[in-house]
DNA sequence: CGTTCGGTTGAGCTTTGTCAAACCGCGTGG
DNA sequence: CCACGCGGTTTGACAAAGCTCAACCGAACG
């Protein structure tokens, strides 16, 4: 396994031995949180970028005593800490769902790397614009997609992330998030998205208990949700085409 | 005024005349679009940046033969395509509101930036992560607020913008956009975008025509939108706080 | 002028939220 | 080993928010 940073990037970039020596004496090693910690709280001083190397966690801030918002959940190999990077202070909480093992990835380090890799910050300017698209992909579903719809684009979002890390044999994942959390991140009531699963339940399009989800009838499943298939698609490696 | 570019990026960063004379020699000339026009079409090849230097337009999506999905208005100083031009192809439309004039910057010049000044590739990068920002900033509003709360809040939204560039006088600004692109933003009905719209202005909170927008009791309204005052704030200048 | 586009208004309906109660599995302490 | 309590799920009844449809109005424009 070794550095996840590394992992992550060669999905992104061609490296050579200098980037990944220049990523290697960067990482520092792994950190772990249980279920329900808060791994960064917001208004804190922003200190490092995380690698998601193990469990589920979310970015979510509270708007008000009782209104919390979850903008995505965060699996396996995915970047935490991107955007707010350039910020002195957190903008969002990070906790975690379940028990959860990440690599940090101090700040500072992010100079280093502009000075000494023009194909490191393009890797860096890369994903945070694919985080972009995916937050347009969620405003559009939030924004005029019906409860139904929203559910059912989530699972097949979280099958399509869980098969990317080989997390997800045979439509079958793990599935450790409450209903309410995914309403927190559908803008829904969680009685609405229990109603909404155990309708897709009812169909036989999906199957599930407390800890796992199961894709029965992903055809259906991707028509009710209208998925877009190029969503989430290949990534691209550089600006313009060729190994900068 | 000069460059657009180096205007902009003065807001973000601390800029010697290298930096200046390296992003004068890189920008383009201007364009003019019509209102109505689309400026970028999804799924042509994405082949500059843009800065808005006047008019109103929209980011937007079709998702379907009768449903649109607008994540954002651009207005004068605003970048356009910060995020795009990491992907091969245009993943979402940009059309022309009002008659429009940009300035273009073709893509391939970025790699140069990159490679020329570790400042400037900050500086784009900063760009990218409040872009971000904004965004986290809209999902929270389309899953969590009322329609009410939702249209109070795009109006303050606009006049904090309006006011940053200018244009924004005694809490009044141009308001060229219609009730159904209003509604494709917050993920409303037209029709009840313009019941909201008239709530508050029965209640004197606004005033408006279909050109013209004040807000006349700034206090109430952002007491109804809710809206926390930290957004939108002071710009940050590098990672890590010293000029880099 | 007549047409078109956007705004306004009302009526009825659909979707989603709220509240309350029951339920279920699990871990804890008696 | 059992009773209990807790967190999460499920269900139903009802209320509220927002949508659709249809009609009308007024300004802008050819």
């Amino acid at each position: 396994m070794g550095s996840c940073m590394v992992e992550k990037f060669k999905y992104y970039i061609d490296l050579n031995d200098d980037d990944i020596d220049l990523l290697l004496t960067l990482e520092e090693s792994k950190e772990h949180y249980r279920a329900g910690q808060t791994i960064n709280k917001r208004d804190n001083d922003v200190k490092e970028i995380f690698i998601i190397s193990e469990g589920w966690s979310v970015i979510s801030t509270k708007l008000d005593q009782n209104v919390r918002s979850v903008f995505d959940v965060k699996l396996n190999g995915d970047f935490v800490g991107m955007g707010e990077v350039s910020f002195p202070k957190h903008l969002y909480d990070l906790v975690a769902l379940t028990d959860v093992v990440v690599c940090p990835f101090p700040k500072d380090h992010l100079d280093a790397i502009f000075k000494k890799s023009v194909k490191l910050s393009h890797a860096f300017y890369n994903v945070l614009s694919r985080e972009q698209a995916v937050l347009y992909e969620r405003i559009a579903s939030l924004g005029r997609r019906t409860a139904l719809e929203k559910v059912s684009h989530f699972i097949i979002e979280l099958s399509v992330r869980k098969k990317m890390i080989g997390m997800c044999i045979e439509d079958s994942f793990a599935f450790p998030i409450t209903q309410a959390d995914i309403g927190d991140l559908l803008g829904l009531s969680s009685i609405h998205v229990n109603r909404s699963m155990n309708e897709l339940k009812r169909h036989d399009y999906i199957q599930y208990d407390r800890t796992t989800m199961k894709i029965i009838d992903m055809e259906r499943l991707l028509n009710v949700a209208n998925f877009n298939r190029n969503f989430l698609g290949a990534p691209v490696k550089s600006f313009t085409g060729d190994a900068a």
